[in-house]
DNA sequence: CAGGTACTTTGACCGAGATCAAGTGGAAAC
DNA sequence: GTTTCCACTTGATCTCGGTCAAAGTACCTG
């Protein structure tokens, strides 16, 4: 069965990313509203979602997998500019054409709403603007510490700040333990991660030998990582590690 | 008469940035709600508005000058990681402590709106609500164009980016002639750039004076700039210049 | 007008990360 | 089983922008 398939008849109550999307706040009302616009679509690890400049009929949020926003120069420089995880949204309402190229970093599937209904619908349940505001201000503030990674950190400093986002993610998601090691699967390639940290492919794999030379990651395989001291990635990282634990 | 005092007693009506701020949208009796709640406050350039990590009891919108949020790295390395103009909103609802440092670049007049009543009025006038939504997906597309040039934009063309959204800004507020050539006042210091673009402030300096020595920008004194050629100047931006009339 | 201060420019040198170029390893394909 | 392919690693060299240092300029202030 296809991961489509397996959410094309879930009903909302059963989403895996109910609680945290843009319907975060709906009431029961406002989520069967939801439900008749709603369908679901699927994407291979690779596969354009949309280019930047097209049409663009549909808003969602991204229910499994990761999608990645990039921008791209005329002369083939190109900059990831946002990951999409697990119920983020996708999609600008108000705007006709996408200002990014959308990707599917891994199988993906989405959960899309034409984009008008969605708009009718947002001007009448307050629900959904609002959840959508702080969804919104949450990534401006993401997209703000990213500059501050982009502008001033070091190779090293970037591939720890990166390493510690992904891993404060999956342990956020899956907390089983507040502190030990943290295990998982690095979801990009090495390109798609120098992409996304204004460096080049080769530059990425030294620095992630690097640290494993000095024992802050341990690698199995290419992806496999696991971090037995998130403490000591994130010092690594710059970041002010005082306030860690109020993730 | 000080800035602040000559807006003091303005009424909305007369505000310069009554129809691009959050409360362009707002009907008669909404705009009358928000003055009942607002006040005037005036900084001196190079005054630091907010600390970051400070607890946050106001919101409010840049009336006039320029302010910029900044963030900091223990050993002193920043990022400059907005600018903000006038008409442009400062804070965050729903929010208790500031995440970044806020700085008069210039002098500055903000309209200040205590928190808790404007969380209120917002809850109850979705004009408001719906205006800020729309300004915080613009600051998104302008923080992630930004993340482009950070990550992948030579030095040059950094100095270039950031001339060009000036002049293009300068332009659109006061569009004389569609065409010819654009003259404002730069107003940053060199390390106020270098803070914005990721550079040390000698190579902000090395820059300029290549650009200028090239003919793409034209100096008297070390602020006052001309651009002959809008165009040009953006492709050194290594912008796609095909759409730039749209602006 | 001398002296100070803040901002800017310019020069000499250096090093982090880019570029160019092989080479490795593991999984799928024939 | 070996060929092919793709993601990744590693090495050698180069270069852009950083660092350190000095000097220039405009505007105050006494």
């Amino acid at each position: 069965m296809t991961l489509k398939a397996m959410y094309e008849h879930t009903n909302c109550d059963e989403c895996p990313i109910r609680h945290r999307a843009v319907c975060a706040q709906c009431e029961k009302d406002e989520l069967e509203a939801l439900e008749t616009i709603k369908y679901y679509r699927s994407f291979e690890a690779g596969q354009t979602i949309i280019w930047s400049g097209d049409p663009m009929n549909f808003v969602g949020s991204v229910v499994s997998g990761i999608a990645s926003l990039t921008q791209t120069m005329e002369d083939g420089r190109t900059q990831m500019v946002g990951l999409l995880l697990p119920s983020d949204f996708v999609g600008r309402p108000g705007r006709e054409t996408a200002a990014y190229d959308v990707l599917a970093t891994t199988d993906l599937v989405m959960c899309c709403f034409r984009k008008k209904p969605f708009e009718e619908l947002m001007a009448k349940t307050p629900h959904i603007a609002h959840r959508l505001l702080q969804m919104t201000l949450d990534e401006l503030d993401a997209a703000r510490e990213w500059m501050l990674v982009l502008g001033r950190k070091t190779a090293r400093e970037k591939i720890a700040s990166l390493l510690s986002i992904i891993a404060r993610r999956d342990a956020s998601i899956q907390p089983k333990s507040t502190s030990g090691p943290i295990v998982f699967d690095l979801p990009l390639t090495r390109e798609a991660m120098a992409d996304y940290l204004g460096l080049t492919l080769e530059t990425v794999s030294r620095q992630i030998s690097a640290l494993k030379k000095d024992q802050i990651i341990l690698l199995e395989g290419k992806r496999h990582v696991t971090i037995p001291d998130i403490g000591r990635l994130m010092e690594e990282a710059g970041d002010d590690t005082d306030g860690g634990f109020l993730v």
